[in-house]
DNA sequence: CGATTCTTTGAAAACAGTCAATCTGTGTGG
DNA sequence: CCACACAGATTGACTGTTTTCAAAGAATCG
C-alpha cells in the first residue's frame, strides 16, 4: 500500500535520504481513502483538512460560478497531490470542490501531521518546497498561455504539456480547464484533423 | 540602503529570528542596481541569474508573442521579488522580458548566493518557502479568474486584489495582464462608471 | 509648449459562446 | 444478448462579446 508512496519520495529526495524509521513515522500518519467516480473529496464551503497523495485514479479541483458552470482549476493523477492549500493554511472554507473523475485511491495526511513531518524530516520539507516551486512555475506558464493564446493555441499548449492527461480525461473537462466551451474545443479538434489530412 | 530589506525580512521572519551577523552575511552578497524607466532587467533569450528584491519602483515580467504583442505575466513593486525562477534553476534562456516601468532600485542576489543564504540561514529559507506557497496560491486564484470570468469580472477581480497596483500602472498594462485588449478595458471602465452614476 | 505616451471612441470583423438537436459509444439491467 | 439509458461529442444556426484598425482626444514630462 505504501510502496508507491515510498518510491515517489525516494525518487524526489534521492535514495537513502530518508531512513526506515522515518518512513514508518510518515506512514503512521497516513490513511488510505478510496473514492468512487464522482465522489467528493472536498466540497465547497468545507475546510480542506487533508493533503491527498494520489495512488491511483484522478481528481479534479474546480469552482462553480453563479450560473452553475464548473471551471476546472487543476487535475491530480498518480503521484500528484490534491487539496486546497489556501483553505488548509488559513482555516477558511474552501471555494473549490474536489472530486474523483475516476475510481481513485488516496493517501491522506492531515495538515498538522504534514507540518509535523516537514518539521521532523528536513528532506521531506525540501521535497515539498521544490514541489511548490515547480507548481508555481507551471502555474505561471499556464497563465501565460491562457492570457496570450487563442483557443486553439491553448489546446495545443495543453497537449504539448499534458499528453498523458489528454488521453484519460473527457474533452469537456479539458475545455473547462482551458477556459473554453466544450463545443469550441470540439470544433478546434475538427479543424486540426482536417488540416493534418491535407 | 539595506534598511528596507532588513525591515522586510524582520516582518516576514519575526523580530530576532536573524542575528546581526546573519544580516551582514546576507547583505555582503547583495548588490544595488538602479534601473531607469523602460530599462531591461532581463531580456528574452538571456539566462536569469539574479533574484531581484524591489526597494523602489516597479518591474514587469512579460512575453512577446509572434505578432509582437506583449503579455504581462507579473508585476513587482516595493517589497516584492522579480526574476525568472524557471530560467534560474534550469539554466535555460528565459522566455520572458523583465523591465522597469518606473525608475527603480533593486537589491540583487545571484542564484548561487541565494541558495547559500538559504542553506546557512534556515529562517530565510522558510521565508522563501512561504513566499512560494503564497505565490502559488495567488497564481491559482488568478487562473480561476482568467478561465472563469468575463472581461469585466476579470477587471473587478483585479481591482479587488490589487488596488495599489491599479493606481500606479497604465491601464494598457492592466489590460495586458488580464489578457484583454486595452480598448476593451477602456470600454469596461466606462460602463462601470456609467452604472455607478445611475 | 511640443513630443510622446496613454486613453478613448467608432465601425467592422473575427472569435468564441449558447442553445438545441443529433450522433456515438459504453455500460447496465432485464 | 439485446435494448435502453446515459454521458460525452459533434453539428448547425444564432447571438454576443471581444478584437482589430484607425483616428482623435487627454495626459504627462522634459
Amino acid at each position: 500500500m505504501f510502496e508507491k508512496f515510498r518510491n515517489y519520495i525516494i525518487e524526489k529526495t534521492g535514495a537513502g535520504s530518508i531512513t526506515a524509521e522515518q518512513f514508518e513515522f510518515i506512514e503512521s500518519l497516513c490513511s488510505l481513502k478510496k473514492l468512487r467516480k464522482r465522489q467528493y473529496f472536498l466540497q465547497e464551503g468545507d475546510v480542506s483538512k487533508y493533503n491527498a497523495f494520489v495512488l491511483k485514479g484522478c481528481l479534479r479541483t474546480y469552482s462553480v460560478d453563479d450560473d452553475g458552470v464548473e471551471h476546472i482549476i487543476s487535475f491530480a493523477v498518480e503521484d500528484w497531490w490534491a487539496g486546497d492549500r489556501e483553505s488548509m493554511t488559513s482555516g477558511n472554507p474552501s471555494r473549490f470542490n474536489i472530486d474523483a473523475i475516476e475510481e481513485s485511491e488516496l493517501l491522506l495526511i492531515s495538515h498538522p501531521d504534514f507540518l509535523e513531518i516537514s518539521k521532523r524530516i528536513p528532506v521531506f520539507q525540501e521535497m515539498i518546497n521544490s514541489i511548490f516551486q515547480r507548481s508555481f512555475i507551471k502555474a505561471q506558464n499556464r497563465i501565460q498561455s491562457v492570457i496570450s493564446d487563442s483557443a486553439e493555441d491553448k489546446y495545443l499548449h495543453f497537449l504539448k504539456n499534458n499528453i498523458a492527461l489528454a488521453n484519460r480525461i473527457p474533452q469537456s473537462m479539458i475545455a473547462s480547464y482551458l477556459g473554453i466551451s466544450a463545443e469550441t474545443l470540439s470544433r478546434i479538434r475538427k479543424q486540426i484533423v482536417k488540416r493534418e489530412q491535407s
